[in-house]
DNA sequence: GAATAATATGTAGGCACCTACATATATGCA
DNA sequence: TGCATATATGTAGGTGCCTACATATTATTC
């Protein structure tokens, strides 16, 4: 089946990249289900970096994570519902919240702090035996840094 | 900003494919924009099978393309909606919907063919410069395939 | 001080997939 | 032939992002 797909090279490299994404993320999700957490994979980073130096703004997570600060808005907003942060307007500039772990949040964290560290050691495991991806998408990152794929796309559509 | 995420090492292997993908995604759609045709990315796999060998079944669909049968018979609506597609009951099997292009459709895929084949040579560059970013991709498949992310985790769990 | 520009975050809608569950049809076996 | 099983496709809801647009606040300039 996933033979098929190879046949189209380089052009099916956007369905690729998504499908695995997709593959791993559902693992995850299955893990913490079987763990008796319910647990949203995007939650992962913004909990890491408010353990490691919270209180963050919205803007300084999407910095930190290079995401969006919609995707980190609507993430703290899910983060909220479920208890673990608290979003409050900053005391010397109303545009910005300070997020930070509420004490029901900062009990989950060391309470995942287990599975996060087999999710680790598993992502490392599965980076050695393919031979270090991590690396070929740092290439990708900066190929695409360098030039977007959309300014590739129309140069080449003038040399038709 | 990509800096930082880079700190995370293989842990976020799952979001860097998926945020990869959707940068790649988005500069395609932006040129199907530019070229002034109202295009959905997910076709393309679709159309360019039927092209090839059509008529094909939903489940033929799925199985070339490496998707579930549901994302094909979700785009085959949208495509369907689009006039671009018909999908017909199979005469000698109920069950089943046979999918080929309109008339209308064969013409559109006449008239992004210049198109398709930018976006061919934009990712064959892309993928050299970054030096074969896609056998990397091959590898974490065959890693995955061996032995799922679910199956890796529950064991660095029971190591724990 | 007022106007303009910059900055922070939010809402709305969309994307291309996925899993869970459902229904209809075809096949195989006793 | 009837029933159980397999197969094909569909509906519903969800995922984690994205862009476009919007609003409020702060900073800068004149």
């Amino acid at each position: 089946m996933k033979d098929h797909v190879r046949k189209y090279g380089p052009a099916a490299i956007g369905g690729r990249l998504r499908r695995l994404s997709e593959s791993i993320d559902e693992d995850a999700r299955r893990i913490y289900a079987e763990f008796g957490v319910s647990f949203e994979q995007r939650w992962v980073g913004v909990l890491y970096e408010l353990v490691q130096d919270g209180p963050l703004s919205v803007g300084e997570l999407a910095a930190r994570l290079g995401i969006t600060h919609v995707s980190v808005s609507q993430t703290r907003q899910s983060l909220e519902r479920a208890g673990i942060i608290t979003a409050e307007v900053d005391s010397s500039d109303a545009r910005r919240r300070q997020l930070k772990l509420t004490v029901s949040g900062a009990k989950l964290v060391r309470q995942l702090k287990p599975l996060w560290q087999a999710l680790d050691r598993a992502a490392v495991e599965l980076n050695n035996e393919a031979q270090d991806v991590i690396s070929a998408l740092d290439r990708l990152d900066d190929a695409l840094a360098r030039r977007s794929q959309f300014d590739r796309i129309r140069d080449q559509l003038k040399q038709t």
